[in-house]
DNA sequence: GTAAGTAGTAACCTTTAGGTTAGTAAATGA
DNA sequence: TCATTTACTAACCTAAAGGTTACTACTTAC
């Protein structure tokens, strides 16, 4: 029985897992809700801070970070539509999991120049 | 001058971000880890335990793995050969990453499913 | 004698995330 | 007047991650 329940812990642990990876793993996601955060609200201004990302590539993350509670589109309509993309405080509990992966990055980009050091 | 330091650190952090996600951003990645974590260290019990990877995949996730520092392969030449991986200790380096991730996933489902209910 | 288990690898195929290019329509700046 | 900016989208293409199948050579269990 009390295996069981392990398992069964265990096994919504690692669902768990894979639901954040799915929702933060692309490989844009978190660049930009840190450009939000940096308050970078507006499509192109985002682009430009945001080195590599294509239009394409950036409306795409912005709408599924729409759908997932991250981010309000709001739309201005005056002449020209000003959209603006708003950081929801859902966002906010990204935080732990966010410098979580910066601290471990960077230490581990230490140990790797270390390394490299040790063979010269 | 200030913000030259501070969008240094910025970059650095970002740098960071994606160093590590490139390294745990795979799909097994992390659920080979929990694997060798619960103890299984032998190539078919690992398969085993980890519904839908194939031979190959696991393969080239346990050379990763490998090569970063995170597993030590030991063969046993005896007949037949036996081959076990080992855990090393920087692997538990990951264990802040591992937990917020987990209860950052756990947290979202529930909203997830919250937002269902409401929609009933 | 044969089926299954050991730890993989080779060769191939598929999927998909992401990249590229071009274009919208209206407005402003040089 | 011509280029540039706004916020994108359509259509297309590429690369790479991952999946599938088959096979190795040896051993043990039935």
């Amino acid at each position: 029985m009390e295996n069981v329940i392990s398992t069964e812990k265990c096994r919504n642990s690692i669902k768990a897992l894979e639901d954040a990876m799915y929702v933060i793993g692309g490989k844009w996601t978190l660049r930009v809700i840190i450009a939000l955060k940096d308050g970078h609200t507006r499509f192109n201004d985002i682009q430009r801070t945001i080195d590599g990302i294509s239009a394409k590539v950036l409306s795409s993350v912005l709408k599924d970070l729409e759908e997932n509670g991250f981010v309000k589109r709001k739309v201005d309509i005056s002449v020209p539509v000003v959209v603006e993309y708003e950081l929801l405080s859902y966002a906010e509990t990204l935080q732990e999991v966010l410098s979580a992966l910066v601290s471990w990055g960077e230490m581990h980009r230490e140990k790797v120049i270390r390394k490299q050091e040790e063979l010269v």
